[in-house]
DNA sequence: ACATGTAATTCATTTACACGC
DNA sequence: TGCGTGTAAATGAATTACATG
């Protein structure tokens, strides 16, 4: 549940327009806002000097100037941070696998060759064509006896190098470097994000992927947009819901009165 | 990877000697944002502008009046936003639940009975007594001929009565009303998180779970803050040398020259 | 071609418990 | 006994591929 869905949430349409989906942005936030959900790590009294900001802020009139300027830069403060904290919790993990050498490396191995037992084991094998012209959409995969595809993920050390994946599986992440072009492409493409054949060209060259793998990536991709957009809304019909009636004693939990601090 | 690591690091002392914390915090930002991560989800020229922004507000001095009051709201803000997209996913996934009624209940059972075929299935029992003498520390919990214990999560419907689970299991998550007292605690007594006799009784009568589980998770609840602080630290230094070399031309990806937008 | 559902997998996080100090 | 560290088991979210209409 920790796992970032606050720029998801912050980033929906991006590039495009900002001024008027900041301006939304800014009216789902007030909403969002004017109640605490469940004050769980926060202190009252600075939750309520927030709150009363951003009430104050945009109940008055659409948008300020310096309002807007905040918000913006609350908006991508948080995204770089975001991403900065991925990027450090993966260093995080590499170093730590580093310390513990080889048990590790045994738990990689059987993580990705999953049976498929013939050994040759710690052979990274490194051949290197970027365009695969296998692995097409053909719908009989048990049968099939192609060579030893998955696994090649080498030594978990190296990662900036663009290594050779062909895993093709279901939960098999795509290694992270063909994905940037396809996360571009369609940040660009925001407000239709559909592939037009030209697209499919391009992407497929750039990302060195199937086609299949490219269409299904961007399918996927269109539908965690919607999951996130429905999300959003969620939000905004709860808090609409609890403005009205912030009567609501629950109970939860007694008034506790601050143990033993 | 996703999931809101944001709040832990942006929360490290929360409640306590605010403004020393948040310049310190603020001097973390600003070498975080001298340098932008990978750059995937954002346009450059915004980012840059916000660098800026925050190289000019903290560089030129320690720091002013409507700056703190920017920084401030920043923290806060995505705080409130990451806990509130929580409670709206979690709202999202029952209502999901909701209207395939049917086969999601077997999965939940099942996940809850794990290799205990006494059926009685859909009565919730529903024995009211909060506090829990059994489920101690006895370490044989193989040939343990016990009432059926784990289970009785009942129907997902009902989420904020407070039912009773007794699983003492593995990876079993406790329940989540129990543990706000738990993290209440933490919170006031962050800057020495230890546990007196005094509160460990006053934390089992709040929570009504049992001691070692009050000890256990007040241990586990401490190493989770080191490693966050851990990864912060990464964070810093991580960047320190960033902005030392900031040539770095990476080979990942060629220029790629905008994509058919 | 699309949306939707879902299977298989990976990954991060949570809880309980081991050992050594 | 307290604590920290390592780790096993389990949960749950996210990712990828594929099926159906």
């Amino acid at each position: 549940m920790n796992k970032i869905p606050i720029d998801t949430l912050l980033n929906p349409t991006n590039s495009e327009n900002i001024k008027e989906q900041l301006q939304n942005l800014n009216k789902e936030l007030l909403s969002m806002c004017s109640r605490l959900p469940s004050a769980k790590s926060m202190e009252e009294t600075q939750l309520s000097e927030i709150l009363k900001f951003l009430t104050k802020t945009i109940k008055h009139e659409p948008l300020g100037k310096e309002e807007t300027e905040l918000v913006t830069t609350t908006v991508q403060l948080s995204t770089v941070l975001s991403s900065l904290v991925k990027e450090a919790r993966q260093l995080h993990r590499l170093h730590h696998s580093q310390s513990t050498h080889n048990p590790r490396v045994f738990n990689v191995l059987t993580q990705h060759m999953m049976s498929n037992s013939n050994s040759t084991s710690t052979s990274p094998h490194s051949n290197s064509l970027p365009n695969s012209p296998s692995t097409k959409k053909s719908t009989t995969p048990l049968t099939n006896p192609s060579p030893p595809y998955y696994y090649s993920s080498s030594s978990p050390k190296s990662l900036s190098p663009p290594l050779q994946h062909t895993p093709s599986h279901r939960g098999h992440r795509l290694p992270k470097h063909t994905l940037i072009p396809l996360e571009k492409w369609f940040l660009h493409n925001k407000s239709h994000p559909y592939l037009h054949n030209s697209d499919l060209q391009a992407l497929t060259t750039q990302s060195s992927l199937s086609k299949t793998q490219v269409k299904n990536w961007i399918s996927n991709r269109r539908r965690k947009e919607r999951h996130s957009l429905k999300i959003s809304n969620n939000i905004a019909s709860l808090l609409q819901n609890d403005t009205n009636n912030h009567s609501q004693n629950h109970k939860k939990n007694p008034p506790l009165s601050s143990p033993l601090s």
